[in-house]
DNA sequence: ATGGCTACGATCCGTAGA
């Protein structure tokens, strides 16, 4: 399986560029954040055209998350349990055995920020979340906008921003308890290249000085992990006119042995 | 120097992102 989680920041605007990546790299499953569309203005016929089939919990103008497959999504679940949220950020669906996550992680502003409070609330109970869903689901994945940058190396310039939102050691610890369930950074398991990030400013020429944060992240529960054979950034997309600010982080699976 | 883009939904600027 061809697991991709990709932040579009529009699906409306992105569209051409969402048919063409998934018309070229075929993943089997994509997760998307940041639709910033409701429901009725998802252009589902379009994704259903290509053959993918559309799970969403949309909302106007902010956040919004999906998961489309090339075969069914059964179980489909919004949200966290428990946990009362007018922003649409999780959705959850059963793909091929594979329970696939798809999160929007808050951005959290500011530390100290009521924002970056929210985001420490809201890491807290996705936390609890994924450990029931952990305990129903030996192969369990999380894919998403997590909004921080686990490690220094994931940061372009970590003296710049040593400290701030993203980076700081209570959004760090929020990580570090998701991975203490089990979970693996995908990206991880791999020996990699320097200097790789998942989103790059669009002011200043961010991408150009690859000015970046890795903050695009595919969670693998240990047996998924296990089957895991390549996990990379598609920076292509970036490069086209009118780009997402984020990449396309992909994650290949075995098949089920 | 705390800016700089981009998208949205409201108008011709404010909010939010990261």
């Amino acid at each position: 399986m061809k697991l991709a989680t990709w932040n579009v920041n529009s699906i409306r605007v992105r569209l051409p560029q969402l048919l063409d990546w998934l018309a070229g790299a075929k993943p089997d499953v994509i997760c998307l954040q940041e639709l910033k569309t409701e429901e009725a203005k998802f252009p589902r016929a379009d994704l259903e055209a290509i053959g993918y089939a559309c799970a969403l919990s949309g909302q106007k103008t902010y956040n919004g998350v999906a998961i489309l497959s090339r075969t069914p999504l059964a179980d489909v679940v919004e949200g966290i349990a428990g946990f009362a949220d007018e922003q649409k950020r999780v959705i959850a669906a059963t793909v091929q055995g594979v329970r696939v996550v798809s999160v929007y992680c808050p951005n959290g502003q500011a530390v100290g920020s009521d924002k970056y409070a929210y985001k420490l609330r809201w890491f807290a109970a996705l936390k609890d979340n994924l450990a029931a869903e952990r305990a129903i689901h030996p192969r369990l994945a999380v894919a998403g906008d997590f909004n921080v940058a686990p490690e220094d190396r994931d940061v372009h310039d970590p003296k710049a921003w040593e400290g701030q939102v993203h980076v700081s050691e209570p959004e760090r610890a929020a990580w570090r308890a998701l991975l203490a369930l089990g979970l693996k950074d995908s990206f991880r398991l791999f020996e990699q290249p320097e200097k790789v990030y998942s989103w790059w400013d669009y002011r200043m020429m961010g991408f150009r000085r690859n000015a970046g944060l890795r903050i695009d992240h595919v969670l693998l529960s240990e047996e998924l992990a296990r089957a895991c054979t390549s996990s990379t950034v598609d920076k292509a997309p970036r490069k086209l006119e009118r780009p997402s600010d984020h990449a396309p982080v992909l994650a290949e699976l075995r098949a089920e042995s």
